[in-house]
DNA sequence: TTATTCCCTAGTAAGTCAATAGCAAAAGTG
DNA sequence: CACTTTTGCTATTGACTTACTAGGGAATAA
């Protein structure tokens, strides 16, 4: 297993292509769960980055960039000062992880560096961009259809929940 | 519009989270669409790659590298010499996106560079790891779900089809 | 005023990505 | 047997990204 945050044993496979959460986003979404528990004991309630941090075992610098990035995008809000630190700035069931991903990593989608639908296939590729649609279809139909809330309380959508029944679904594949 | 494999007026916004397909991914797909044309005249008749190559506009070194790793995958084969050249190891309708997405970029999904199982999130963020893995499992059921011949007749699975006639499928968000 | 806490810019080491160069090895042709 | 063609393989490159860290500036409360 890999510890949370701790950057020591991980990488071990350098190499992804298809889907890759980065650091920044799964560290966002940390925090988020984190601002999401205490929004639901007092929405005004602020929280010090500080904190986050140590609760998700996550580098404090690092952090206060992202948490400022998700400042920039309207999601959190922050006071600055002794007493300060941050807080949700919408309800957590307005939030979808869609709306973190981009706010954080820019568009869920890509083919080389640009948009699936500015892409163009001569010949007997002419249908590969159908493809990359799709693909960027389905990963919208997931992270836009979860939100902070759905993730805090552990009640996913219902097409979520069937994807994760699937056969095979929590073991990787045969390399 | 982008043009096919000329470099030059490309990644106009260099950052993209979520669902990457790389240049390797990309022009892996489309040599193997080449390969399915030639393959559904002659199964056995051989591609040369510079031929693919100007066929589809992608540099040819870099493209025979590609082939390379395709053909240790056994989704290709390949004879040196003169009259030689590449073709398809297997069944069009037997080879699916994710084997080669899988073959020339590694395992689908990542978190951190981890496989999404082998993360452990502590207190409020529990049950992110649920969430990375649906993502897995919807980028499997598109990838797994779609093979060569699909593609290159144009006659995609019925729930793709479905995917990309979801509103909006086709237009960016709006930043 | 002073301690606290977020805000912001810069920088950096390591790594990846996309591609190129060059030569070795195989296979067919004369 | 040369000789040409075509793939096999390794190494290298430059641009860029990722995951951070450093250090100071600005706001806020006691």
């Amino acid at each position: 297993m890999v510890q949370p945050g701790n950057a020591a044993n991980e990488r071990l496979s350098g190499k992804n292509g298809g889907v890759h959460i980065s650091a920044k986003a799964d560290y966002g979404m940390r925090a988020l769960l984190e601002l999401v528990a205490a929004y639901r004991i007092d929405p005004l309630q602020l929280i010090k980055g500080e904190a986050i941090a140590t609760a998700q075992q996550v580098p404090v610098k690092f952090l206060e960039g992202i948490l400022r990035q998700l400042r920039q995008s309207g999601i959190v809000a922050s006071q600055r000062g002794a007493e300060g630190g941050y807080r949700l700035d919408r309800d957590p069931s307005d939030v979808t992880i869609a709306d973190v991903v981009r706010a954080l990593d820019g568009p869920l989608a890509a083919v080389r560096g640009n948009r699936p639908e500015d892409v163009e296939y001569p010949g007997a590729s002419e249908h590969l961009r159908e493809v990359w649609i799709a693909v960027r279809a389905a990963m919208r139909h997931v992270l836009e259809g979860i939100s902070l809330e759905d993730v805090a309380l552990n009640k996913l959508p219902s097409d979520v929940t069937e994807l994760l029944a699937e056969p095979g679904a929590w073991q990787r594949r045969k390399p």
